[in-house]
DNA sequence: TGTACATCAGTGAACGCGCGTTCACTGATGTAC
DNA sequence: TGTACATCAGTGAACGCGCGTTCACTGATGTAC
């Protein structure tokens, strides 16, 4: 959370930097009230400014929102940078990044839904997931080929993993604040060992038991 | 979709089952017009009616969004009987089951939608989730059990498994539709042929590699 | 260095819109006798 | 079986609201000479 200062008394006429406030004013909104007030009107309101000055800075609501989900993209690698970087070893470092990727969420709760609100009406996460090597999806992807040992998978192989452990993280962060899990959550032991249980648990699917 | 006929003509003044009209009035709005467009107002016109009849029915607005949203999960417990009764292994209706609940969000994107939203407000699933034998989490968790050989998982085992599908299966109802996956959709050979690999790879997190 | 002037980044009032909800009403239904 | 009447389930007009966006404007800034 950076730059989510309130704004300034006695600001001069010429704001200055009135984009990037008019951002952080956004997502102070998504962080006090949700996701459902956040209006161009109230964005500009809580920048201090009059509702026609976004005008100068955003085509219009939508240009301002994609900002907005940007940042959240860039906080969302920033957190998964800090999660792997934490953990000892490739099986620790990818469930660190599971149990961060739904403390983000968890954390960031508004930001998160305006993020993948904007990806559904675009039918596309952001492109820059699949370049820069630093966001949350190469690290992810990253992360399981180091946990790989033996030959090589193939890229396909690779792909799948990393989709699915996307899926997984992705489900986790929107179903585990959910009431009927908090008597799960206290008999494990709180809610890091309830996220660490589920993400050990992902294997039903998969061909590990007999047909 | 049951009961989405459109409004018959020549109404008698009384309806006679305004209540459910109005229920099959909001799924045909999500249908076509999405989420966004579901309005008290939208849905009384898209049934015949004054904007003031459904205050007859419903104490608010709130109040015809949750039988929307209980209807839909109705209909996601129809699916999943149906997924299940369609696979010979306990395997192959593990796999059905994921397939089946990513193709209902599919096939009902808006209606899925407010189903998860409504949950999102009341920070629960549909309490009926835990209980009815016929409800989607449940038949997930006994085809789970159905699985398991050997020795009797604990309860917790099992409920974490349960999760753990559930989560997988909702991330990835909400991703596969993103535009990123439709070269490899197409390497695969087809939508379900994909989902079933990403099912597949969704051991990543567990203990199956070596540390 | 000073001045004219174009451009930039604000203001605040106004627009039309659709919304949720309320209100007094009225037509249809059902029940008691 | 017929009638009085309470109740039910509609109508349609109106309320106040906040929204996104546009408009003519003005104050501040920067640049050419």
């Amino acid at each position: 959370m950076d730059n989510l200062a309130a704004p300034a008394e006695n600001r001069p006429y010429h704001h200055g930097d009135l984009r990037r406030a008019l951002v952080a004013a956004a997502r102070r909104i998504l962080e006090n009230e949700g996701p459902a007030a956040l209006s161009l009107r109230a964005v500009a309101r809580e920048a201090g400014v009059s509702p026609a000055a976004p005008y100068h800075h955003f085509k219009d609501k939508n240009e301002l929102l994609e900002a907005v989900a940007h940042e959240g993209w860039e906080a969302l690698d920033a957190a998964m940078t800090k999660a792997r970087a934490d953990a000892k070893t490739p099986r620790e470092r990818m469930t660190a990044l599971g149990v961060g990727y739904v403390y983000f969420a968890r954390d960031n709760p508004a930001l998160y839904r305006v993020m993948y609100d904007r990806s559904r009406d675009k039918d596309a996460l952001p492109d820059h997931m699949n370049k820069s090597p630093d966001s949350a999806y190469c690290q992810v992807r990253d992360t399981i080929l180091e946990r790989t040992s033996g030959d090589a998978p193939t890229d396909i192989d690779v792909e799948l993993s990393t989709i699915a452990a996307w899926c997984a993280a992705h489900g986790l962060a929107e179903m585990s604040g959910f009431k009927q899990f908090t008597a799960l959550k206290e008999a494990l032991g709180g809610e890091e060992a309830f996220l660490r249980a589920v993400l050990e648990h992902l294997g039903m699917f998969a061909r590990v038991n007999a047909d």
